[in-house]
DNA sequence: CTGAAAGCGCTAACAG
DNA sequence: CTGTTAGCGCTTTCAG
């Protein structure tokens, strides 16, 4: 690989003024144009590019963010969220002309990590963890750049871009019910780890109780949950006073209700209406398509990333926090309250509920 | 940031000797394990890490690797695929103990993007790149260690990894054959953007031209594509002689299928039987569940990181190219041709295919 | 066994 | 306006 001596020796200049005029900042110094082709033309016939790594060591510049998950996520959890997500880096980054850097190097601690981020690799981070993890506080005691992703932090001094989960928890039941039901469960995470989970609970809670309705929530089930662990789920929508629709906190859960209504030979929307989150991808693809309530994922690690390149280059942030209204896709999983129970009392077959 | 400067001067010795014991590597001249420890406690206690650039500008390694893929496809295309390469190639990474970066700059041509790859950053690439993609030969030009995947390249010398796409094809054809179907239609990319959409026709070809079958191909259909670019697909599986059976080149289309399907009162697997290909998660997620020939993603990209290691390591590869061999994941939209149309002629409704 | 010194490839002061 | 010089933080050879 050639490098900035070889050329500065062919164009018969040194090594700074081959410098100046390919690293191509606003010149401080003026090079006559004549040379300047001239050394243009000996990198040109080199080949030469120059190596990043020299170059970022005097700059303390890599143009290079990283993105931070949940290790466990590997696994292959919110499927289509992940994919999204990446998605979203990926055209985000090619905005700001940035390289993304995925993290996968297991670190042994917390501390370690933190430290690691901070090798000099990346400029800043896009950090998307669990509830509770240690590294955004880390990270922000080692000033390094960062902006969390999708959730919010009890840190006010952690900045992060997420959704309006509460009130697209409230959306999505408010919709239910002006659909007429009242029987309306929501899907929960077993274990919160991140505040979109609680948010989302907390909407849904908002919206049934200033209907005076009793809150219905199963806190397990992943999607993927062993068929023990989904057994409450299947027992809810056996009983006698089952819903009539549910409220799943993410697509995924959504989707394995849709399956399992199926499976029980319940009519989608007629008997069971069903509402996801995320609005992923793969909601348009399933019969009948996953109304779903929408995080403007696009929109949030936009803003993400452009905050981040604001704190890497020294400019204040301003407010620390940002709050991204979700909004609601309808498609076809939600209907209204079966006619054979109208709203109210069903004196045919009334199960007690309400 | 601390550097080892700091670490030395605390520690009461040189840079060198705090060098050795911190980058914990076969130490070629033993140091007291009393001042080793008294170096690692300076370093605990400044909170050290290592630059890594600094370090990677001498060692010349980085233990990251960068995965290229087509810059198109930040539009969303394969949309399940994506997800599953990026999740498998971050397991196979984090088994190497490498980090991946993902490149998202946009290089103005193709020698540019050659070159920025070999610019110290990364160790190595993981290609995924449309047939044609001038890329792999400049690579190989520069010597730069890479591994294409999920494609054959038309340069010999150019590594890579991919599944038997025409025995995936065949396999495909030859289940649908077995369930009785004789009228199968093939969706095939418009442009054969990777060898795998080639390989898979001829695969299709090569089982239907067993059995003395004329293959029916329609050339077009993306997922995403237009209602008009879709038409075709449609006529045909309203024609009068329309297939028993599609084969999709990608999962994306299998699901448009099903939908179309639907939409023109079809029952899949009654009337109409699907086969996807790749085998993605939204296969099981769907009704029926979409019959797939599976890509051994895993497989595939954990062969093509440990041959990219082997690579920048120096070590000499032996075969340049590994075949793995894909399977079959039965699922529900496959099903044997329909009663009312027996196996071979069909004096009620024999609309002249065959 | 240890520490000084050279240099990876580049940028950015600073004299000429 | 140019070219020389001094590092960025680290590894590694080579004298002590």
């Amino acid at each position: 690989m050639p490098t900035l001596r070889d050329v500065a020796l062919r164009a018969g200049v040194s090594k700074a003024a081959a410098s100046y005029v390919l690293s191509g900042r606003k010149t401080p110094l003026r090079i006559p144009t004549e040379t300047q082709e001239r050394i243009r033309a000996a990198a040109r016939e080199l080949g030469y590019h120059p190596n990043a790594l020299a170059r970022a060591l005097v700059t303390k510049r890599t143009r290079t963010v990283a993105l931070v998950r949940q290790h466990a996520e590997h696994l292959g959890v919110w499927q289509g969220f992940n994919d999204e997500l990446i998605r979203s880096a990926t055209q985000a980054c090619l905005r700001a002309d940035l390289d993304l850097m995925l993290r996968t190097r297991q670190a042994s601690e917390p501390e370690a990590e933190a430290a690691s981020l901070a090798d000099g690799r990346c400029d800043g981070a896009l950090v998307f963890r669990h509830l509770g993890d240690p590294l955004p506080d880390l990270l922000l005691q080692r000033n390094f750049p960062f902006v969390q992703l999708f959730s919010r932090h009890p840190n006010p001094n952690v900045p992060w871009v997420a959704c309006d989960n509460t009130a697209g928890g409230r959306r999505a039941t408010e919709y239910l019910l002006e659909l007429g039901h009242r029987q309306i469960l929501h899907l929960s995470a077993g274990s919160a780890h991140s505040s979109a989970v609680i948010e989302r609970a907390a909407g849904y809670r908002e919206a049934m109780s200033s209907r005076g309705l009793e809150p219905a929530i199963i806190p397990s089930g992943w999607e993927w949950a062993s068929d023990e662990e989904w057994a409450p789920v299947v027992q809810a929508l056996k009983s006698t006073d089952r819903p009539t629709a549910v409220f799943a906190w993410y697509d995924g859960l959504a989707l394995r209700v849709l399956r399992t209504a199926r499976a029980l030979g319940l009519r989608v929307p007629e008997d069971l209406s069903i509402i996801g989150f995320d609005s992923s991808v793969m909601c348009a693809q399933v019969d009948p398509p996953l109304t779903s309530v929408r995080q403007p994922v696009d929109e949030i690690v936009g803003t993400a990333v452009e905050r981040l390149v604001a704190q890497i280059n020294g400019e204040p942030l301003g407010d620390l926090h940002r709050v991204i209204p979700p909004a609601l896709d309808v498609r076809g999983s939600c209907g209204p309250r079966s006619q054979a129970e109208p709203v109210g009392q069903s004196p045919a077959r009334n199960h007690g509920g309400e």
